[in-house]
DNA sequence: CACCAACGTTGGTGAAGCCAACGTTTCGAA
DNA sequence: TTCGAAACGTTGGCTTCACCAACGTTGGTG
């Protein structure tokens, strides 16, 4: 009957998977806020990176390199393309591929949401010094790197 | 600018949201295989855990102390309660209230829930040291808690 | 040539997180 | 004391993200 805000049980808050969740799920819920000013989702932004990054590529190629189901990368491309910010063409030196290009709109679209991305970053790690940031980020990093080889 | 991204992009790679999200990601695996031998999932954990340690409670309680929807609590209540890990009883003191109860097979299950919980963090932590391990603890829990008033 | 691998596509599954609405019960204020 | 607001449990639905199986088409190899 007390009930003022004792969160989590106490078990769960000091087990890192759940606070890695939490916080995740926070900034998740940061950028998906600040995508849907852009009125697109998660995977749209990373196809948009992708490209940017590594020019035109084919479906299967994208979804490699974001980590997205080849079956996902259809929908999202299927979305990009609706929007003119991509182009779907067929791949003429192999017939089974599409490869995907950004438009003048999508490599515009790909900046603004990488300037939304970075205001996202400022505002999770507010309460983190420039030095905590980076230790946190190679913390991370050493972390997906160790379990990435899977 | 350019790097040779053989896997995601470098923009990606190097920001937090999305090394946060990856390995919150990889550990919700983990977890999830470790709780598939329970034939369980997140949600009934977080139950039991919150049970175990503060007591007998109504389910809209138990949804603000672990963070879940009161209608998601319906469903892993009736989960928990059909497998008589839980009982749930009117409360005769105000009769809009369910007063959930750990039976004893529930606290057992419980227990052995969170050793899984525990030989997954080691796991999921295995190359950093402790200290380090301390460190992105205590990372994590200072942004939770910056963002956790809201 | 036959076979297998890769590709794009369709359709479906599941966990997790949310929100709206309803009937019941309780509580506080007019 | 009556009336309205609030809390509760419940149903049903929605969205994002992550997977998986299957199919027809195309490419490369034995």
């Amino acid at each position: 009957m007390d009930a003022t805000a004792p969160q989590s049980p106490a078990g769960l808050r000091t087990t890192p998977s759940w606070l890695l969740n939490q916080v995740a799920t926070h900034a998740g819920r940061l950028i998906s806020a600040g995508f849907a000013t852009h009125d697109l989702r998660g995977y749209h932004y990373r196809l948009l990176a992708a490209l940017t990054e590594s020019g035109p590529a084919s479906q299967a190629d994208l979804g490699r390199r974001c980590g997205i189901d080849r079956s996902d990368v259809v929908a999202a491309v299927n979305d990009l393309a609706g929007r003119g910010l991509v182009v779907r063409a067929p791949d003429p030196d192999d017939r089974r591929r599409n490869v995907i290009s950004l438009t003048e709109a999508g490599a515009d679209e790909a900046h603004r949401m990488a300037d939304t991305v970075v205001r996202v970053q400022d505002d999770l790690l507010a309460p983190l010094t420039s030095a905590e940031r980076d230790q946190l980020t190679r913390l991370l990093t050493r972390l997906l790197e160790h379990h990435g080889g899977h």
